[in-house]
DNA sequence: GTCTATAAAAAGATAGAC
DNA sequence: GTCTATCTTTTTATAGAC
């Protein structure tokens, strides 16, 4: 569930938690200036550490870039599973997902920010990994579409298609949706939701939603 | 109407043609590779140019990005004008806004990825030239919405608020919508706006349009 | 207009003292 | 663990020959 090359015990737990900060401190400097535009020196002035002592931490600039990925991606993740587990309706399902993944885009927003610019910067093995996952959550997005069109709930929508509607209206939300901003992640969530399900139901399903119009 | 910065008599038309042939194939390969990563050699690789002659062109690498921006906004704009001038009601006008977007996204996908993941990398003027644009063209989008909802044809929803899950929607297609590929621009604007019109029509307005229910 | 040569700064990363 | 000094490569940009 968790990547590879997190929260392994290849070093103290000290280590770790330094090596979190630095990750969160890092993820901001990159969301502001730009993973390529941002220099080694940077990094250290922004987490008041010399050269020697960041890289002790980091191992390369791209591994750090890696660590943010995981860091959202597992959130994402755990929200996705969480949804699982709760079960529901395809309409309860896509509900939960957009408020965890608001939830996420609003706690984490450099950290998406990142992710969402940066992800080509990615190679190798940590590209694959972090395309893997990527595709994985935006399936099951897809599989409560699909879903909820088998049911009847839905009416005949591309589920493929649907899914990037979905995905991208919530995930674009990361320029503007921020901590201690006007907006919290339910308040929008909850009229993303409206709009979506409206533009997705079913007009001939029975419907038994509280205050439906049936 | 269109940018400053552009098609301005300074050179030759055949230095201006040039010019742009070589706009366009770098935003390809700053699509590719990112803005920061892609070095001056590279460009010149793909130009088939020397530094000389490369410099001879863009002036800077920065003005580079900043015609790509310009380039993809003037298409963007035009569009946004063509729809003003057309007329019609909310939900035309809105349905029309989505056709044009798509159909630059997929025209210019090279562009429009550039634009999207490296708009902060301009800098001074240039930068508030462009966030000045992209404002405009959202805020238009804003009061179609606003327009709507006073007309009675939209439901009572949040203009501003919408106006992010419609950009969202569109914009993140970015990211698969490419010419030669399996769906056109059409063909993702019509469901796109069918979810979008559902999501947010007043189910109490008097619906004239053909094939309603009413 | 286009080239080569070169500048001058900055990049990522490492070595080794402490 | 953390520092400073250094290595190597690469960066954007310019100068000046042709």
């Amino acid at each position: 569930m968790s990547a590879e090359a997190n929260g392994d015990s290849r070093r103290s737990p000290k280590w770790e938690q330094r090596r979190q900060a630095i990750i969160d401190t890092s993820a901001h400097v990159f969301a502001r200036r730009g993973y390529h535009a941002t220099g080694i020196t940077e990094l250290c002035a922004a987490n008041d550490l010399g050269k020697g002592a960041l890289y002790h931490y980091i191992g390369s600039k791209e591994e750090l870039l890696a660590a943010i990925h995981d860091r959202v991606m597992d959130e994402v993740m755990a929200g996705a599973n969480r949804v699982a587990q709760a079960g529901g309706t395809p309409s309860q399902q896509l509900a939960m997902l957009g408020d965890e993944l608001l939830d996420v885009i609003h706690r984490y927003p450099d950290h998406v920010w990142v992710f969402l610019h940066e992800f080509p910067a990615l190679t190798g093995p940590r590209a694959e990994q972090f395309r893997g996952r990527r595709r994985e959550y935006e399936q099951q997005v897809e599989a409560v579409l699909r879903a909820g069109v088998e049911a009847g709930d839905f009416r005949d929508i591309d589920p493929w298609l649907t899914a990037r509607a979905w995905l991208g209206m919530h995930n674009y939300t990361y320029l503007w949706l921020k901590p201690g901003g006007r907006l919290s992640a339910r308040s929008v969530a909850r009229p993303f939701a409206e709009i979506f399900m409206r533009g997705i139901a079913n007009p001939d399903a029975e419907d038994t939603r509280p205050g439906s119009r049936r």
